[in-house]
DNA sequence: ACGGTTGCTGCAAAGGATTGCAGTCGCCAG
DNA sequence: CTGGCGACTGCAATCCTTTGCAGCAACCGT
C-alpha cells in the first residue's frame, strides 16, 4: 500500500538506482534530477522500507535502552534524554525493564541485541564476565558502570561527594554517616570511596552504615543505624533512600536539619517535594542518556575496537542546598535527640 | 555471520521452506523432520532474520509506544507494563516521548506509524480530529481517551470519584473542592463530572477551582484558591497537583488533615513519602499498559474494523487512606484556619 | 580528431525468510 | 493392479532497497 522506490522512480522517470542515490549520496546524482526525484517523494510520501533496507545494509536503524526499572525517575529521565536525542538522528529506540533481576538481564540482552545495531545498559546489574561477553558480541554503552574496553558514561562521584562534604563540613559537620546501596553497585563503591577520601581531606570521620536497598524503604530501614552512629550529618546512597530516612527521622521526632542534616544524591523530582526539601547532589540523568547515544553511533560508525576504548564520558554533578542540611548541633548539648 | 535458515536447512538436511514451516506452523511437518529442524536451531543459535521476515509478511513485530513525558511517573509505570507485557508475546516497542506537545505529537506519531504495526497512544494530546486521522491510517489504541471506533482502555474516572466522595463524606465533609487539570484533558472532564455526581448523590456541595498544570507547581497555584472556597476538603486532578496543594498548604500554616483533607488521584510511588501521606485513588497503572498490548495485538490479528469497535477496556480504581484526609474540622469552631 | 577523464545513470545481484504451487511417496479402496 | 487421496517436502517467486559494475555522453587536453 505505501510508495515504493519504484513508485517514486517511474513518477520521476528514473531507475529506483537513481532515487536510492538521490536520497542517501545526494551529491552522486545532477541537481535536477535530484530535485525531480525529491519532488516525486514529496508527492507520494515516500519514506524508505527499514525493513528492506535492514535487510541489505545490515543495520537496523534501531538501538536497545536496558534499565532495571523504569518506574524509577532516574532511570525514567535517563530513558528520556535517550530517546530525545536518537530521535534527532531518526533512531528509534527500543526499550526493556529487567526489573531488578540480574539473571533476566543478560538474557533480554542476548534477545534484544538480535534487533538492534547497539545497545545503552543503564546501570547494568549482571556481573563483570557476563558484561564483557555482551560487549564482545555487540556494540554496547554502558551508563554508571565502566568495564574494560568498553565505551561508556558515568557521573564523576568522587567530585560529587566532595562537594557534599565541602558543604557539610563549612556547616560545621565532624562525623558524616554513609548509607549505602546494593554491595553489587559500581556506584555504591565509587561514593563510598570518594566519600571518605572527602572526608579525610577536611579531617572529618566517616561511620559506614551497613548496605540497603535503593529505595524509600531501604532509607527507612537504615535510619536508626545512621542515628546511632551519633553522626550529625547522614549521606544517602541515592535521593530515594534519603526520603526513606526522612521518614523514619521523622516518625522518631528527629529534627532534619535540627538534630542531624540529610544528603541524598541524583535530584530527583521527589526531592524538591520532600519535607524538609532534600539537599542533594544533582546527576545530569538526560545529559547522560544524551551522551550515551552520542557514544553509541560514534562505535556504530566506526566499529574499530582500538577507537572504542577510552570512549567515555564523565558528567559532573552539581550540589543543590535545600532545607535538609544546617549547622551542625552544639557538641555541649549532647547529642541524645531521641526523647 | 549469524546463522541463517539456510544454513540449518543445510545441517538438518532439509529446504529452507520446511525449516520455516518447522518453526512457524510446527503441524505442518513430521514429528522425525521437526526434531532434525529443532536441534539444527539449536546447535546453530539461529534466530530468524527480523528484518527478511518483516519484508515479506509485512509486519515488523514491532509496536510503538506514545506518552507526554516520560520523567512523569504514571507514565513511566504505563510504560513498564507495556514493555512486560509486549515481551511476554516477544514484541519489541519502541518508546516516543512528545514532551507533552501537542504539535510535535501527530508528526512523531506519523513518522513511528512506519515502523511499527501498531501504536499506543497514552494520554495524547492531540485534537479529536488529528487522532481519528491516525487511527483511520494506522492501528491504534488508546489509554486514558476515547474515540470514536477506536479501542482503547480507560479508567472508571465515575466510579474512582464516587469512592472519593463516599470516603469524605463519611468524614463528614460537606463542601469539597475540585481542582482541575488541563481543560483540553479527558480525564479532566470526566473526574469533574464524575466528582460532581458523587457529590449530588450525598447531597454535597462542589466547588470547582480553576484548571491548572497536572504537575507539583499547578498544585502550590491552586492551593490558596483551594482554600477561599470554604471547603474542608479537595481533591486534586492528580497526586502531582495533590502534593503541591500539601506544600503550599504547610507553608500557609493549614494543617492536613486538621483544616483540610486532600484527596489525589493516580497513587504514584511519591504519594506515599508524601507528608502527610496521600489518601488517594489508586490507578492500576502498569495493568492498563498490559491490557493496551492485548488490545492492540488482537486488533492486529483481526483487523476488521467491525469487530475492533467496541473493544475497550475499563479500569478500575481504589481508595487508598493515608494520612492526608480526617474528619471535617467543627463548623462552630469557625473556618478561618489562617492564622 | 582522438584517447581519456569526469559525471551521471541504469542493470542486476544480493540480502533472508515466507508461501503458493507442484511434486513425491506411501497407502487404501475399488 | 490401479486410480486417487493424504501427508509431507521442495522449488521458485516475492518482499524492497542498496550498491558494485558497466554503460554512456560530454568534455578536456593535446
Amino acid at each position: 500500500m505505501p510508495a515504493t522506490i519504484r513508485d517514486v522512480a517511474r513518477l520521476a522517470g528514473v531507475s529506483p538506482s537513481t532515487v536510492s542515490r538521490a536520497l542517501s549520496m545526494p551529491e552522486m546524482v545532477n541537481a535536477a534530477t535530484r530535485a525531480r526525484v525529491a519532488a516525486a517523494v514529496e508527492q507520494l510520501g515516500y519514506q524508505p522500507n527499514r525493513a528492506a533496507r535492514g535487510l541489505i545494509t545490515g543495520r537496523t536503524g534501531n538501538i536497545g535502552l536496558v534499565v532495571p526499572d523504569l518506574a524509577n525517575p532516574f532511570f525514567a529521565s535517563v530513558a528520556k534524554g535517550v530517546q530525545a536525542r536518537a530521535r534527532r538522528y531518526d533512531v528509534a529506540v527500543f526499550v526493556a525493564d529487567t526489573d531488578e533481576d540480574a539473571a533476566a538481564e543478560v538474557g533480554l540482552v542476548r534477545a534484544l541485541a538480535k534487533q538492534v545495531d547497539g545497545l545503552i545498559l543503564c546501570s547494568p546489574r549482571a556481573g563483570d564476565a557476563d558484561l564483557s561477553a555482551i560487549a564482545q558480541e555487540t556494540n554496547v554503552v554502558l551508563v554508571n558502570r565502566t568495564a574494560e574496553g568498553v565505551p561508556g558514561v558515568i557521573y564523576d562521584n568522587e567530585e560529587g561527594m566532595q562537594q557534599a562534604v565541602a558543604h557539610l563540613v563549612a556547616l560545621g559537620h565532624r562525623k558524616i554517616a554513609w548509607v549505602g546501596g546494593p554491595v553489587t553497585s559500581w556506584s555504591t563503591q565509587h561514593r563510598s570511596i570518594g566519600l571518605s577520601n572527602a572526608l579525610y581531606d577536611h579531617g572529618a570521620e566517616l561511620a559506614r552504615v551497613g548496605s540497603f536497598a535503593p529505595t524509600y524503604e531501604g532509607g527507612i530501614a537504615a535510619a536508626d543505624q545512621a542515628v546511632a552512629t551519633g553522626a550529625t550529618a547522614v549521606v544517602a546512597y541515592n535521593d530515594l533512600v534519603a526520603i526513606g530516612l526522612l521518614a523514619r527521622l521523622h516518625a522518631r521526632g528527629i529534627s532534619v536539619p535540627g538534630d542531624l542534616s540529610v544528603v541524598g544524591i541524583d535530584d530527583i523530582a521527589m526531592s524538591r517535594m520532600a519535607r524538609p526539601a532534600l539537599t542533594t547532589v544533582r546527576l545530569p540523568k538526560q545529559e547522560a542518556g544524551r551522551i550515551a547515544v552520542e557514544l553509541l553511533l560514534a562505535v556504530l560508525d566506526d566499529p574499530d575496537p582500538d577507537t572504542a576504548i577510552g570512549t567515555r564520558g564523565t558528567l559532573h554533578g552539581e550540589l543543590i542546598v535545600r532545607e535538609s542540611t544546617g549547622p551542625a548541633p552544639e557538641p555541649s548539648e549532647g547529642k541524645k535527640v531521641v526523647a
